[in-house]
DNA sequence: CATTATAGAGAACAATTGTTCTCAGTTCAA
DNA sequence: TTGAACTGAGAACAATTGTTCTCTATAATG
């Protein structure tokens, strides 16, 4: 699988991996033998160590193990073409922490889930969960979640020669929302960085959408 | 703070949260006591029993400590209307970890630059990142991670009396996107469990699409 | 062939673990 | 005043911990 490795360690983190998302732990040196099916458990403190060294696994105060910077990373595949299919797959590992990728400034970062559809155009659904930036200000074109007579929407920030105002994003149901504008003051409480969505389970909601 | 409880829990729980999303790890009694300035183990153990009877923490195999259900209590931003605007509400910061909430087995999980907009009604647009969990089999209305002809495609799973096969979502351009029958084996890479998506900066691509 | 890593096992050890038991102040209602 | 509840401390214990040391197979390399 990666070929520098002399021992494959990536089996055995795979399976510490699986384990920690279930159990939100990193086990003892005995329970990790169990887990790994290696009777000595000096020989698991030796995987350990090596795991260590490649920034999988850290000892925590107390010398017990806790995730190490790497642990969370995730393979990212090449190209999914959604469009025309691509050329075939030389699967060339890259890895990517989700958590780190999507957000920069955690103090000031805030997630809110989605209701309503006026974004679809956007791919923006019910049920996602979007990621927005604390901030006073934001420009036209962006999509802010604003505070319009004391109630949050996630919109369009557009201006024309009356002012900002805020658009929606649903060219089918345009006539349902209309751009708004604020009686007197348009407050931004952030300003959209992205989103993530856990699709439901089965071809329930994924079904025909005709 | 909390009127019903007699030994104010909250603030230990408060420490100790502190703790964990500093070192990822919750700590044995003894560095308890230090951490919550308790001189006696046994006072330390007898919070900690609170703590795992209001569901706060839990004991894992070995006996040691792991976050329980409430440990990560989220009190999330209080729904973005994307419809019509919602009532206000008291916006409190949550700590929800990205990753742990949309992975559930590490390591079958896979990420996908997405390309194309075949999948635009299902609000998975070109740059996305999918997620996608490694399986050989679905069924018919899952959105799946095919490989036809030896080349990655995101689809529709589909099933009729001809067999199974692959349909896009894209009604404005469903002519580019016909469904795709395998000249002879249709293999599954894994399926479709979510995806996350990170904005590109600024009004630009935000911008209007009319 | 001999040699040298690699992969694995078994035993042993001091330190730390979670837990329990006993005892001592403090608070507060009966 | 009496007596529970709380809140807290100290000691003690068996079990488990991380770690180290020694000893085999197996595989590859010269």
């Amino acid at each position: 699988m990666h070929p520098m490795q002399p021992l494959d360690i990536f089996s055995y983190l795979g399976k510490l991996q699986d384990y920690y998302a279930r159990e939100r732990i990193i086990p003892s040196t005995t329970q990790l033998s169990v887990l790994w099916n290696v009777k000595a458990r000096s020989w698991t403190h030796q995987i350990v160590q090596r795991l260590k060294e490649e920034g999988f696994l850290e000892t925590a105060a107390g010398s017990r193990l806790r995730p190490g910077p790497r642990f969370f990373e995730r393979t990212v595949g090449h190209a999914v073409r959604a469009g025309l299919p691509q050329q075939a797959a030389d699967v060339q590992p890259e890895l990517l922490r989700i958590d780190d990728y999507l957000i920069e400034k955690p103090s000031q970062t805030i997630l809110f889930p989605v209701k309503g559809d006026s974004m679809v155009d956007l791919g923006i659904l019910e049920g996602d969960m979007v990621i927005i930036e604390r901030s006073n200000s934001a420009s036209s074109g962006q999509v802010v979640l604003a505070i319009v007579d004391n109630e949050f929407t996630l919109k369009v920030l557009a201006r024309d020669k009356e002012g900002y105002y805020l658009e929606a994003r649903n060219e089918k149901r345009s006539q349902d929302y209309p751009p708004i504008r604020p009686e007197q003051e348009l407050e931004i409480y952030g300003f959209y960085i992205g989103l993530f969505r856990k699709a439901s389970v089965s071809g329930h909601r994924l079904g025909l959408n005709r």
